[in-house]
DNA sequence: GCCATCAGGATTATCGATAATCTCTTTGAA
DNA sequence: TTCAAAGAGATTATCGATAATCCTGATGGC
C-alpha cells in the first residue's frame, strides 16, 4: 500500500518529468556562480549577461536575475540600474578585506562565546582537535595514498565548519550567526576553489597548524578567558589569510 | 515620424507616460518595506504575499521577488524555497544583536582610520562637533519653535551620517565600508521610524551628548590613537542603543 | 573638423500567464 | 477514532514576451 506512497519521487516510469529543482534555482545558480568568480573563470569586471546565462544554466531570465541579486548583496558582483552586473574584483587585496570583515566578526562571537558554551560538546572537540594536531602524515602518504589524504583533509574541513559554526551559534546573537554564515560562503569557495586543488605537502602542515589553533581557541573557551579567546582566533584567521595568500592572483 | 521616437523627456503634454521609475522599483520597495517592517507596521512574522504587495505597489511581481530577495540578504526577512517570504522579528533584543555586530564593525574601521584619516576634513567636521555640542537649545525652543528644532535634529543627523560614512571610507577597506553601509540601512531605519516621531527634551539631550562622543572619536582618529578611537566609539555606539531602547517594542 | 542628434541593435526591467508546490479539508478504510 | 490519501484553493517559482533603456556608430548642421 504505502509503495504509491512516494511524494515528489518521480515514480520510475512516470510520463511527465517533475522536475527536479523546482525552488532551488536560485541557490544553486548562487552556488555555482560563486565558484566561478571564485576560481577566476569570470574575471573581475566581466559583465554577467542575463540571457548568456539563462541559456547556460538552461533557465529563464527570473532564476538568473534573482541570483544576481543575492550575489550583490553577498558583496561579489555589482548591478547598476538598467545596466546589469558585474563581477567585483577578488584578487588577494580584496580578500584580506574580506578577511578583516571575519575577523572583527569571529573575535566578537568567540568572546561572547565564552561562558555560554557547550562545555561537553567543547571537550570532545577538543580532543578532535589533539588528535588531528598530533597525527603524523607520512611522505608515503602524501606522495601514495592519495585517497587518504584526501579524506583527511575532507574531514578536517568538516571539523572546521562545525567548529566556527557552533562559536557563532554559542554567540547567542542570532544576527551575528547570519552573517558569519554568509561570509562563511564566501571563504568556503575560496578555500575549496583557490587552493583546494593541490594537495601539497603544504596544506598538510597547514591543517596540522589549524587543529592547533583551533585547539588554543577552544581551550580559551573552555577556561572563560574571552580576552585569550578573541586573540588566539585572531591569530588563527590571519595565519589562514596569510597561507591563502599563496593560491590567489595577484 | 519621429513623434513616436519620444524617448525618456515627456516633452510637456505627451499622451504616452513613460514610466517614471524603470529600473528603480526594487530599490524603491526595498526601502518601503523597510520602512514599513522598522515602524511595526508589518509584524514580526507576518507573511509578505507577492501578489498582495504588486498589487499594493502597483507593479508585477517580479520586483517584489527581487525586492524579498534583497531584504533576506539585508537580514531581515527570511525566504523559505517554495514557501514564501516572512518578516523576521525586530524587538530591542534584535537592534540589540544588530548593534553589536555594527560595533565590531564600526570599531575595526575606526582603528583602521586612525592614521588614514584626512586631517583637515577631520579638523572641519571637530569644529562642527564642538559648536553643536556647545549649543544651547532653550525651552522655549523646545515648545514654540519647533521649526528650528526639526531643522537642527535634521543637521545632526545628517553630519553624524557624513561622520560614519567618512570613517568607513579612511578604513580603506572596501569591502567593510560596504557592511557598514548596509548596516546603516537599516539604523537609519529604526532611528528614523522607531523614535523619530517624537522630538522630546531627551532628543535634544541625545543630539548633544552625540556631539561630544563624536568629538572625542574625531579627536582620537586625530591623534592616532586607535586603541582610544575604538573605545570611544564602542561608548558611543552603545550609548545610542541605550537611548533608542525606549521607542521600541518589548 | 566638432558637436549634437538619432537610427539600429543589444541588453535590462517589467509584465502577464503557466507550472509546481504547499496547505487545509475531506474522505474512507483499518 | 486514527491515519493516509486525495482534491480544491491559494501561493510561489518559473517561463516567454514586451517595453524601456543603453550603447555604438553614422549623419548632418555649424
Amino acid at each position: 500500500m504505502k509503495t504509491a506512497t512516494v511524494k515528489s519521487k518521480p515514480a520510475a516510469g512516470n510520463t511527465s518529468p517533475p522536475a527536479v529543482d523546482h525552488g532551488q534555482r536560485r541557490q544553486r545558480i548562487v552556488d555555482e556562480l560563486l565558484a566561478e568568480i571564485v576560481q577566476g573563470k569570470l574575471r573581475a569586471g566581466e559583465r554577467l549577461r542575463i540571457q548568456t546565462l539563462a541559456n547556460r544554466f538552461g533557465v529563464s531570465q527570473s532564476p538568473i536575475r534573482e541570483a544576481l541579486v543575492t550575489l550583490e548583496g553577498i558583496g561579489i558582483v555589482d548591478i547598476e540600474a538598467n545596466r546589469g552586473a558585474i563581477v567585483r574584483k577578488i584578487s588577494l587585496a580584496e580578500v584580506r578585506e574580506i578577511s578583516q570583515v571575519r575577523l572583527a566578526l569571529e573575535c566578537a562571537a568567540v568572546k561572547r562565546a565564552c561562558g555560554r558554551a557547550d562545555h561537553s560538546r567543547l571537550q570532545s572537540l577538543i580532543e578532535s582537535f589533539e588528535k588531528m594536531a598530533s597525527r603524523q602524515i607520512s611522505e608515503r602518504d602524501l606522495k601514495s595514498n592519495s585517497a587518504r589524504l584526501q579524506k583527511a583533509i575532507q574531514s578536517a574541513r568538516e571539523l572546521d565548519s562545525e567548529f566556527h559554526d557552533l562559536i557563532a551559534a554559542w554567540s547567542g546573537n542570532r544576527f551575528l550567526e547570519r552573517e558569519l554564515s554568509r561570509l562563511k560562503l564566501l571563504f568556503r569557495a575560496f578555500r575549496d576553489n583557490a587552493w583546494g586543488q593541490t594537495h601539497s605537502a603544504r596544506e598538510v602542515t597547514r591543517i596540522t597548524e589549524e587543529a592547533r589553533e583551533h585547539l588554543e581557541i577552544a581551550q580559551a573557551i573552555l577556561s572563560g578567558n574571552s580576552r585569550e579567546a578573541a586573540r588566539t582566533m585572531s591569530r588563527h584567521i590571519r595565519n589562514g589569510v596569510k597561507y591563502w595568500a599563496h593560491g590567489l592572483p595577484e
